[in-house]
DNA sequence: TGATTTTTTTGATATTTATCAAAGGTTTTT
DNA sequence: AAAAACCTTTGATAAATATCAAAAAAATCA
């Protein structure tokens, strides 16, 4: 698990014994189970989790009251609500656990303390910001005029191994339609 | 335009004299016309702009050869294909500059140089994609299951003082609908 | 200013997608 | 294994949006 984390950092810089042992003694081991939320609607979400096994889905509620899927996110990677962690704000989101999960934690104080102490942690920081920003960009280009059917096969393409595995009506709004019209397109699609 | 950099980096962090004058080193004054391409398709963008007056429009073609409007960024800003400046792939988008404009460039490698000599410029960085990240997740959001409608005058509450001046077509496709549609739409608000 | 080009609007029609309701499947729970 | 809960599919219809073509308006240029 710690490994996982190391290695995952690994890829944005190098880790020295010292950093691995900053790392050891700040991040806490947490067992999430599936369909928790591990941040809501509402409340300021003050978690950073490394997750190395499952995924996890960012919803909300339109102003109809329908639940839309706005992400996901696939081990191994770092989850928060990014919003409301940077600013300090309540979250407008939800974060749920779709498998149960094992995680590492580390609190916004302890993050800052990292920033504070090592350089190499702000880059880190640096690194997995614009790498949430390339991921969101992503996103919004799948969703600009493309119709449905060509959404859904871009996703499949970039997800070959997780899209058929998680429930339609989450992919569905994620996609921008209804389950219906994503259930039609698979249909279609054969 | 000097001064207006300071400013805007001092919403970051604090700026010494020592920081101010390597600023001023670095940054070079360019003057960019209406409608120049700040960054290109298939081109690899090694800059980084600050601009301080004006907006530039990202854009790029679709499958069927549709000018795409993906993005829109309004001064004080800085600038810079995102993906591309940071992964050294081409760019898949075109930049725009949508007024004559004045701005101060930093080419990559001395974006670098200023990250390995402060890490002041490290933590800038990261506040800076950190905001990027949190800008297009926005424009995501909008973008999800709400009609049409709903989506410009979203757009227009968050920039009041410039969808009025942008021409409609681009806008259009930011809103992921064709022109037609955004002027019956403007047309049916009054 | 008048001519030219670009942008926006309008109309008619086609296509895509949503909605609502109900029936089948699957998975989970007891 | 049966019951319950949940998820997916199907059908009929309505609504939203796209497309194509042309006219009107606005901006730019000579």
């Amino acid at each position: 698990m710690l490994e996982s984390l190391h290695s995952y950092l690994g890829n944005f810089v190098q880790l020295t014994d010292a950093d691995i042992q900053m790392i050891n003694e700040k991040f806490v081991y947490t067992k999430i189970k599936k369909n928790e939320l591990i941040a809501e609607n509402g409340k300021v979400c003050n978690r950073l989790l490394f997750v190395n096994k499952g995924y996890v889905r960012f919803f909300h509620f339109d102003d109809n009251g329908t639940e839309i899927t706005s992400d996901f996110y696939f081990a191994p990677t770092f989850v928060t609500t990014y919003t409301s962690f940077l600013t300090g704000l309540p979250s407008h989101v939800n974060v749920q656990a779709m498998c149960n999960m094992e995680a590492l934690e580390l609190s916004k104080n302890d993050l800052n303390e990292l920033y504070e102490r090592h350089p190499k942690f702000e880059r880190v920081g640096r690194l997995i910001a614009e790498s949430v920003a390339i991921h969101s960009e992503e996103h919004l280009f799948m969703l600009l005029n493309q119709p449905a059917g060509v959404r859904y096969r871009k996703l499949l393409e970039k997800y070959p191994l997780y899209i058929n595995t998680i429930p339609l009506q989450y992919i569905a709004s994620y996609l921008g339609i209804t389950q219906e019209t994503l259930s039609r397109i698979r249909k279609s699609q054969l």
